[in-house]
DNA sequence: TGCATTATTGTACTGAGACCAATAATAGCC
DNA sequence: GGCTATTATTGGTCTCAGTACAATAATGCA
């Protein structure tokens, strides 16, 4: 019927969406931890084994917005001018990133933090997340030093400055609504960071 | 017999260290996902129940070392001198740990990383011990800026540092041996951070 | 000797996640 | 219309981590 142009084979009877709707409300219902991938899936009118058709584990289902943003980071890194100040081009790439952070593609696990009584998985499952954004940007942090001898260590300056805008992230999830937009505490949280790295350019080539 | 002055009740026929050994040999015999807590008490001689009187979570056992550098790293902050530079002091503090980090302390997870096949379940347990340590730096850095407005965001900056050095303890240990020491690593990481974090202040007070 | 305390063990259970085989729906082809 | 390759969904079964709780064993102390 829909979508299903060229495509061979069964269409399909659910998605992605429709288990995370379902999934948000028993969340919000009864705690990440309280509610089981069999009510999910009952909720949703399909079997508990559809699930992991489209969800390799349940906490995947709080963090479906940030594999979007590895996607759109990494574009916003390959659109920078070359040779330009390494560190404040990435500052450039993850704010633009945090922009297109529209509220509603912003990951459950920000948004419901403390309704759905999700810290507590988060500390297990985030990382990996934090790990694949960090790596994106260690790559072009490594790449755009190509040519010259390599001076900003590329791994710590991808980790420190994804852990920074994490930070940010965490702060804007408990300001609640009538805060300020994600984007400026991504701001306030990374730049002090860039810097940092970028002076360490900065002082060897001087 | 032995350390069971003035304690009232049953001698611990186990301990912390003999769980881990059994597991470190069976970690290395068959990596770490493909060892089960039952083959780890056999190895050790007691019944799997005991295990959990050891450690909350199989993966605890990589991590042991960790939570006895967080005790260190809140000394090594307690004793910094008051008033001066928050985040130079930070990173002498971090350094001091690193430095007391004797090979025999390092976690498992860090210097099996390659024979273990632990990467993966590094992902999903390593973030609540980075978070472990963040806080602690986080509170001294709060508490440092008291009196003064606070100019340094402390949960940022935390974090960027942590990320830092667990990248660079990351690095070192992909180094295998003959590597330089740990700290040499880890300062290379931090001291951007820091700095740039400490101009932050700088900028705004001068 | 009995009592409070602590360590170890046994049993039973829930739930995540993997694996695999069976079935259902669909498009294209004859 | 029937056949076939392809894809989605489902059911069944299994392992293992982690929890809960009760029973038992060892110890110091009154």
């Amino acid at each position: 019927m829909t979508a299903h142009e060229g495509r061979v084979g069964r269409r399909r009877a659910s998605s992605r969406a429709m288990l995370e709707e379902a999934a948000c409300e028993l969340f919000l219902e009864q705690t990440y931890a309280g509610t089981t991938i069999e009510q999910i899936t009952q909720r949703a009118g399909v079997s508990r084994n559809t699930f992991f058709n489209y969800f390799a584990a349940k906490s995947d289902v709080l963090w479906s917005g940030v594999d979007d943003s590895v996607e759109t980071l990494a574009r916003e890194l390959s659109n920078l001018p070359r040779g330009a100040h390494v560190m404040l081009g990435v500052r450039d790439a993850l704010l633009a990133t945090a922009t297109q952070l529209t509220p509603g593609a912003i990951p459950l696990a920000i948004t419901q933090w403390e309704t759905m009584g999700v810290a507590e998985e988060l500390q297990s499952s985030g990382l990996a997340r934090f790990l694949r954004l960090a790596s994106v940007l260690e790559r072009h942090v490594a790449a755009a030093q190509l040519g010259s001898p390599a001076r900003v260590p590329a791994q710590p300056a991808a980790f420190a400055v994804i852990a920074a805008a994490a930070s940010a992230a965490g702060a804007w999830a408990r300001a609640g609504i009538g805060r300020d937009p994600l984007v400026d505490y991504v701001a306030a949280a990374i730049t002090p960071v860039c810097s940092g790295f970028e002076q360490v350019l900065g002082s060897a080539s001087r």
